[in-house]
DNA sequence: GCGTCCGAATGCGGATCTTGATTGTCGAAG
DNA sequence: CTTCGACAATCAAGATCCGCATTCGGACGC
């Protein structure tokens, strides 16, 4: 999952980001609303963060902007400011979540998680697929029932594919969504992950669509 | 828009019915968690308001039961409690935002308004024609329920023809919008294409304008 | 310093695409 | 009604592309 910060406080910003990181969630860093605004059009998040109060342009501006331009990912407002007439012009310009300063940096990745998910149009925080269950909150993975330990990649590549359970994903949207803005486009480590979680969770766990990506098959489907 | 209310305070329930209502909204509303949970199981709502603290069963509980039926409707818990930890609880359970009472109703109706709009948002955009149906979100195609497997090329002709349905679309266009750049016009590739779909989904999904391109019959048309 | 994990490179095998020739069909004109 | 020409459909085969397995060097963490 990849997130975009939008944040102008110099200890803030990179410790949300070295944060999130650890976390597991690919990060890119903005300190002012142009270039979050810029990055927000040009790139491909699940979710982004934004800092009302931000020099050059304001955050509500770069919210406005981006939803103007049709960007949907959702987005999760700071703000120092603490009136609710401030939080409905948030939610009203397209905002999808709201937090005041000062936070817990644990509900900040509760709220994210919730965001991503209903993003993805999942309402359970365990997302399952057959015999094989990721419970997002906790990092754990069991192919029935028994505990699977899979490296950093692997897992933020299920992740994703069962985030979007039934949808084909191209090599390039995983890429996008798994890695942060500077990586090498060319080359197959996509293929390479893919293999690995099939020998760790069974080769019919994802379905290879000849040209076009993959897919985590729905049960009912 | 249908609204569930899960609220056991006597006056904040019929006076947010009363409230939402009057903002254009169809409102149900329970007053302990075993009716909520049966109205949420058996109607079909648009968003759910959920008050966690209820009589009889626990919102948390009423929330979970809900998500584990795979009823997504998302769902705004209210709490008189104001810890974070409560809140990672019930955003980790499946709620999709979150208000600590007291909260100032116009608040209440832009988060809702907020939800309802994200929520729409998942819609999966569905391309039908006949007996065929396309999901441009799964990349699927069923022919009269029954999965029909497409390559790459063939799906992108279908798409294309059951984006511009009733249209007659020439050759000409349809080499434009499947490859890229240079082509090769003098070949035949379209009509291999389109025998090759119409094995697969039927001789009489695609019809033939002689002399002008293909045409996908519209329906009802 | 050792082990684990990541990402790049390679070659192979098979699905898929393209081509060109052949066969089939439509429609207009005689 | 028949015939003819143009266009469309079909088929098979070679070429091509794509994904998979495997290996390996290096990075990172412990």
């Amino acid at each position: 999952m990849r997130i975009l910060i939008v944040e102008d406080e110099p200890t803030l910003g990179p410790q949300l980001k070295a944060t999130l990181e650890s976390t597991g969630y690919a990060v890119d860093l903005a300190t002012d609303g142009e270039d979050g605004h810029f990055l927000g059009s040009t790139e491909n998040y699940d979710a982004a963060i934004l800092d009302l109060g931000l020099p050059e342009i304001d955050g509500l501006t770069v919210l406005d902007r981006w939803r103007r331009e049709k960007r949907n990912f959702p987005v999760l407002v700071l703000t120092a400011r603490d009136s609710w007439s401030d939080k409905v012009a948030g939610l009203d310009a397209g905002a999808d979540d709201y937090l005041a300063k000062p936070f817990q940096t644990e509900e900040l990745i509760a709220r994210l998680r919730a965001l991503i998910r209903r993003a993805a149009g999942n309402a359970s925080s365990e997302l399952t697929a057959g015999q094989v269950r990721l419970d997002t909150r906790s990092g754990r993975v069991t192919l029935a029932g028994e505990a699977v330990k899979l490296t950093a990649q692997e897992y933020k590549l299920l992740s994703y594919l069962l985030h979007h359970k039934g949808k084909v994903v191209s090599r390039t949207e995983l890429i996008e969504h798994i890695y942060d803005q500077d990586f090498d486009r060319d080359s197959n480590t996509i293929e390479v992950f893919v293999t690995r979680i099939r020998k760790k969770l069974g080769a019919d766990i994802i379905t290879t669509i000849r040209g076009l990506g993959y897919q985590l098959d729905d049960p009912q489907g």
